[in-house]
DNA sequence: CTCACGCATTGACATCTGTCGATACGTAAG
DNA sequence: CTTACGTATCGACAGATGTCAATGCGTGAG
């Protein structure tokens, strides 16, 4: 490594703060997960059209045709947002109804700038 | 398709805003790039510990110890970080110095949630 | 100039990912 | 009960991705 000049010194005697500390194993995979859930562009366009609906929601039926791809594989990418924690589901009869959920992807870009 | 009960009509008429329409590709790609950026563990490691560096800036020999890979791993990393404009690159002597272009992913937010 | 060092690029490989067709599941309609 | 419909799951496959060892490229030191 050979630590280039200036400043250093600042990782053996632990101060006050965390300073340069690697983040948590967990958290970073946590965090990685929702961002991931977002490195695609269907599913960008997915969270794009249900975030810009004027109900809120939207169900599968509705989001095949926009993005061009089949039933199963929308139903896929529904699945990661899910896991994602960035939309919710809800089963209201026989169709199933996508709302985002707010909040996650604000906190995940605020846990990296800080 | 077979739209579900209730509301709908709100496609053919094309109100004053764009409600529903889909996403143009470029900026689905573009911000795919750069969630999928961040849609690994090591690259959220390195971009919090860029980020959380004192000196708001790293070499990529400081960055290769905390995540545990080899540096040509690391290297791969941040030339995937820079291309998604989430840091920046500058060459200082011998050094490559990676800092955080703090408005990116911000503003990658804020284009979802609206 | 020559050497040592930090970093990037290349090639290779195992794994993950996006996509589809086929099929199974659950719910409402008849 | 039987049928039709919306959605999820499965199996398969091409392409993308993360990782490393080996190597190439600049830059500062001697």
């Amino acid at each position: 490594m050979s630590t280039p000049p200036a400043i250093e010194s600042a990782a053996d005697v632990a101060p006050c703060c965390v300073l340069g500390e690697t983040i948590d194993d967990t958290v970073a995979q946590d965090l990685a997960r929702v961002f991931k859930a977002l490195g695609d562009p269907t599913r960008v366009k997915l969270m794009s059209l249900i975030a810009g609906s004027s109900a809120g929601e939207m169900c599968v039926c509705d989001l095949t045709e926009p993005v061009g791809l089949s039933q199963p594989t929308v139903s896929h990418h529904m699945k990661l947002l899910v896991e994602a924690g960035l939309v919710e589901r809800e089963q209201r009869g026989r169709w199933a109804y996508y709302r985002p959920t707010i909040d996650t992807l604000a906190a995940a870009a605020k846990a990296l700038i800080t």
